[in-house]
DNA sequence: AACAGCGACAACCGCCATTGC
DNA sequence: GGCAATGGCGGTTGTCGCTGT
């Protein structure tokens, strides 16, 4: 929480505190996803409107997938960058569920592996799975043997730690059960796996709990 | 056990587009 | 039509945890 003291100073900046996110998820809830600088101000948060959207947009919004790209996701992300370029928002938006920020990452990372699979075998062999010219510095999509590239999909499915306290779908399911919430409805189109929520007890295992409930139950005044 | 390197992810920044007045 | 406010997008950076040496 932050002091109300500090509330006039310059906003606050790096990771987000679970509280902070309660407090999100509230007054968007109240707000609903627009308004970002209103909100920001009325919410008490000590946060630029950018910074509560991002936050929501790639982290706290329902039905998000979180954990690594499926197979069929990395390809449908390969053949889509060879279409759009780096148009991340555009490509996520065939993704349910994806970020743009994660695709972005996604690419970022694999891409530099890429490359350095490249700089390794092009001093073996020149004529090796090179691909078209170079982009972001380092090439471009559309050639040949992209998504497998054996570690990238080595973790799947082990990376779901949700077992440790509640998930943000865990969470929202309880908030929508409680009201017919129209605005959730592209979840439904996809099976969301649960998701791996970092913020609700990944933390120490002695750390509290929330319960989404309680939340519901809470008056504003209470964050 | 300590350290370095690397991957994954969260978050910020700056620019551009859109919207409202 | 011009301008300011706001939102969206892409690029970049920082941090943390895991793994190999």
């Amino acid at each position: 929480m932050v002091p109300p003291a500090m509330e006039a100073t310059q906003p606050r900046k790096g990771p987000w505190t679970e509280q902070e996110d309660l407090q999100l998820v509230w007054y968007v809830r109240l707000f609903g996803e627009r308004r970002w600088d209103i909100l920001a101000k009325v919410s008490g948060l000590n946060r630029t409107g950018k910074s509560c959207r991002l936050r929501w947009v790639n982290y706290l919004h329902p039905g998000l997938k979180r954990g690594r790209l499926t197979p069929q996701e990395e390809r449908l992300v390969l053949d889509l960058h060879a279409k759009w370029g780096n148009r991340w928002s555009r490509i996520a938006r065939r993704l349910p569920g994806r970020t743009d920020n994660e695709i972005k990452n996604y690419w970022r990372t694999h891409m530099r592996r890429k490359a350095q699979e490249r700089n390794r075998s092009s001093c073996r062999s020149p004529s090796s799975s090179s691909v078209d010219g170079p982009q972001l510095g380092i090439e471009k999509p559309g050639g040949g043997s992209v998504a497998e590239g054996s570690s990238l999909i080595s973790g799947l499915g082990v990376n779901d730690e949700v077992a440790k306290g509640y998930t943000m779908d865990q969470i929202w399911n309880e908030i929508v059960a409680s009201e017919s919430a129209s605005w959730l409805s592209f979840e439904e189109e996809q099976d969301c796996p649960p998701l791996p929520s970092s913020m609700w007890g990944v933390e120490d295992e002695g750390t509290r709990m929330l319960n989404p409930m309680s939340l519901l139950a809470l008056p504003c005044h209470e964050f």
